[in-house]
DNA sequence: CAGCATATTGACGTTAACGTAAACGTCAAT
DNA sequence: ATTGACGTTTACGTTAACGTCAATATGCTG
């Protein structure tokens, strides 16, 4: 079995890739988000720190603060063993989920909204045309 | 015909109602999202003003600036006669629509990941329950 | 090996969205 | 006439999420 080498990436393949500055990513590990290795002094990103990257812009576009995505991040790796936890875990898990169903809604109504506001505006538009 | 006479409401009427400071309230109006007429130099909000209030609460759980809701807002008053300036509004309207799209594939990523995360945590309760 | 791109670490600046505090007006009830 | 409860303006403070330098190191490339 030849080990499986996994690729790795400096700090401006994933800014190029993801659109940010290296300002923001070195941000993103001030905070504690992200946490690359380094070869003398560089940074050096594995796959798991670019998925991680892609995970918290995705918060950002919910318009979640970067501490809740570090928070909604760590969830996934359940390396709580202790019962307790886990149940609280699970809670914070369904807590962000209900969370997310009421983001759905507002998507929804805005939506709508939005649509009735372009439905008048070619209305208005086809009335001007009618001379 | 007895003249509908529509009710007022308070700065802190509404407050109340949307669990808000007056700061925030006041905040919104000097941003120019809110408009209420005054009876002296007290704030007295119409329904219309009540209804802006909740788009623009609306508009933040969704992670919306203040700007952002504001010109979100003008566009359900298609005020603009000018042909140029509907096509214009048409415009924006269908860039903030495929947002919305955007965010509703977000959405649906990260409600699969914590469906996923919460079965995991479920599983390990019941393996630690086995013994 | 010189040069230039790319990396690093500070450190101060900026913007949005309010918080907070002071100092004052108003009105109804005690 | 004083006391609250609510309202107002003014103005400085705060937090999050970076921006914007500056000074310095590292590493490839001709």
């Amino acid at each position: 079995m030849t080990p499986k080498i996994s690729p790795t990436f400096t700090i401006s393949d994933l800014c190029k890739e993801y659109k940010v500055t290296t300002r923001t990513v070195r941000h993103y590990e001030d905070l504690g988000l992200l946490n690359p290795t380094r070869r003398g002094q560089t940074r050096i990103y594995s796959p798991s720190d670019r998925t991680r990257l892609k995970l918290i812009l995705r918060g950002k576009r919910l318009g979640l603060s970067l501490e809740d995505s570090r928070q909604i991040i760590d969830m996934y790796e359940p390396g709580k063993n202790n019962v307790q936890q886990l149940k609280t875990l699970i809670e914070a898990i369904q807590l962000q989920r209900e969370k997310l169903h009421r983001q759905l809604d507002d998507i929804h109504n805005l939506m709508t909204d939005l649509k009735n506001a372009e439905s008048d505006c070619q209305r208005s538009l086809a009335e001007i045309s009618k001379d």
